[in-house]
DNA sequence: TGTACATCAGTGAACGCGCGTTCACTGATGTAC
DNA sequence: TGTACATCAGTGAACGCGCGTTCACTGATGTAC
């Protein structure tokens, strides 16, 4: 039956939120529109009333995900977000994670729309981490930016595929070192 | 129809072959036992005389791809090596390329099985990039190979998923900067 | 070496299942009077 | 403010499709004599 829109909008929130944490669990093709539904609490009919594909979803899912890490770039110091991205609970929390790690891989085999939206959030973000360069270090340093970027997404997804809790730690430690110790790197 | 045995072998090879470069392109999810039949000039129930389940075919896979990896670090000097890693054809070239970076992604969603056997061959990568290490700088540096590997594998995955050819060859160049330049990562 | 036959790799139809998407229907919402 | 009714968010059955896996069958292989 209708819905007031102060419902229905809360019901599109639900199946984007439902949608971000299971696209980074099980990717875009290991989640169905039905279990984005029902984590929302809908049936999958309801869905098509929201987005207008899973595609339309998927890529409003990695354009959220990729906004809200540039803004936590604003809002957060370096050093406080490398050691958040590295600590032992963004391993084992893949749900709420850095979208980058989570979706890369899926994003290459992704419809090209998808994988276009992917592209110009990795742009915009590594353009925001160029100018946070230059303030940590007096000249700007896109390069330097990347590096570190590759650094903690490749050490986040490797950690995660360790399976050990030993390597994922020394993995995790190893690249905290080596991203916080120098301003080189 | 029965075949010889030699034919046998050749067809499982080829089975393994076509998986191999098919699930390096579109996931373990994202390929069907008819495409790598079919690729291998097989009809899908052929598979199953030479693989118990898609699941055992996978962990092979995984278990091949990186012991070839392993044995690249024998054969190759590590300049080479991160320059041909780095290397526009790699970025390009998903199926055949550096397993980490195709599979890491997939490989934590995928079966227990499957991620035990990537999780043991990373751990004897690292290992084996921790001996190479101690030639290089005359002290074995365990820690020094987990961030070199982390870099290489996140850049190459950023580069994939970047589209523009500028960024793509922006990140690869960065990182071969990075890993070429001082003995200090 | 030649023959008879058991073996078994490969084929393709069939299975049950879950997928993305559509659609006729329901009934609360919210608007026109 | 109350009433009548058009709207439309949500439901759940149904669609065509591709999946992993099974299995009766085929016919070349390779072994026993």
């Amino acid at each position: 039956m209708k819905v007031s829109k102060e419902v229905s909008e809360r019901h599109r929130e639900a199946l984007l939120a439902a949608a971000s944490r299971l696209v980074r669990l099980h990717g875009f093709e290991g989640v169905s529109i039905a279990d984005i539904a029902a984590e929302a609490g809908l049936t999958h009919g309801a869905f098509y009333t929201h987005f207008d594909s899973k595609e339309a979803l998927c890529a409003e899912v990695v354009e959220q995900a990729i906004a809200d890490m540039i803004g936590r770039v604003e809002s957060t110091s370096r050093r406080k977000r490398v050691e958040q991205y590295l600590s032992v609970a963004h391993a084992r929390n893949r749900g709420v994670g850095c979208p980058l790690t989570a979706l890369s891989g899926d994003v290459v085999r992704a419809s090209p729309a998808v994988g276009a939206v992917f592209a110009r959030g990795l742009d915009h973000l590594v353009d925001r981490l160029a100018v946070e360069e230059e303030y940590e270090s007096g000249s700007p340093d896109r390069d330097r930016a990347i590096v570190a970027l590759a650094t903690r997404v490749g050490a986040l997804l490797l950690a995660r595929a360790a399976q050990t809790p030993k390597l994922r730690d020394e993995i995790l430690s190893a690249a905290k070192t080596a991203l916080l110790a120098s301003p080189r790197q």
